[in-house]
DNA sequence: TTAGTTAGTTACTTTATGTAAGTTAGTATA
DNA sequence: TATACTAACTTACATAAAGTAACTAACTAA
């Protein structure tokens, strides 16, 4: 094996090539949103939504507040390192529009 | 589930989030290659490889060519389409210089 | 006291990926 | 002739990740 590529762009690319990961933070684009809202936008199962938030707030890409209110608020959107995947994002939307079949 | 997201965005989403297909467009970007430079270079296992190969040449997106050499050559390159994604790549390159550490 | 809400977690099943050995076709070497 | 070498896969089997559905915690409302 010899590898050639940038660490840091491997990296970035393990993270964003977990399934639902892109389209969370697609998501979070529009603006903060809570735990079920998230679930039913995408379809992704509670249980991986779940292990996925934990894993973008530990990367600094997604926050997590709590709204003590009943029954309890909590609201997920995205850091400065997380909105900076702004205009990949958008390129993303381009190809697909390009690209792909509306199906 | 009241899915609101754009169905051809969630596709190239979900083309792009599995395991090695963003690693294996990106190589591509660089120029044809070959199946055994492709696996040595992101460390893809070749059963994996050969389906991911496969995936992206159904898309449209990778274009396999034989040359009847000894022993045989076979090299796989981007379409239209594949290179078209290239933006989106440089896009991750510039996240990630920005926002992820060095390691 | 029973029920309802959000935000999860747990146990279990199915699917995806990793690992390592085997296959095919065409030479080249002993 | 027999053995070996190469690239490009494929197969069988083991492990890891994701889907499903039921369950929990904390709180309030009826």
């Amino acid at each position: 094996m010899d590898k050639s590529i940038c660490p840091r762009f491997e990296r970035a690319m393990g993270l964003l090539s977990q399934r639902w990961t892109g389209l969370i933070i697609y998501q979070l684009l529009s603006g903060p949103q809570r735990f079920c809202s998230i679930e039913s936008s995408i379809g992704v199962s509670g249980r991986v939504l779940s292990e996925r938030l934990k894993d973008l707030e530990n990367e600094g890409i997604v926050k997590r507040e709590v709204f003590p209110e009943t029954p309890v608020r909590i609201e997920y959107s995205l850091t400065e390192k997380g909105i900076a995947l702004e205009p990949f994002m958008r390129e993303m939307e381009k190809w697909s529009q390009n690209w792909l079949e509306a199906k």
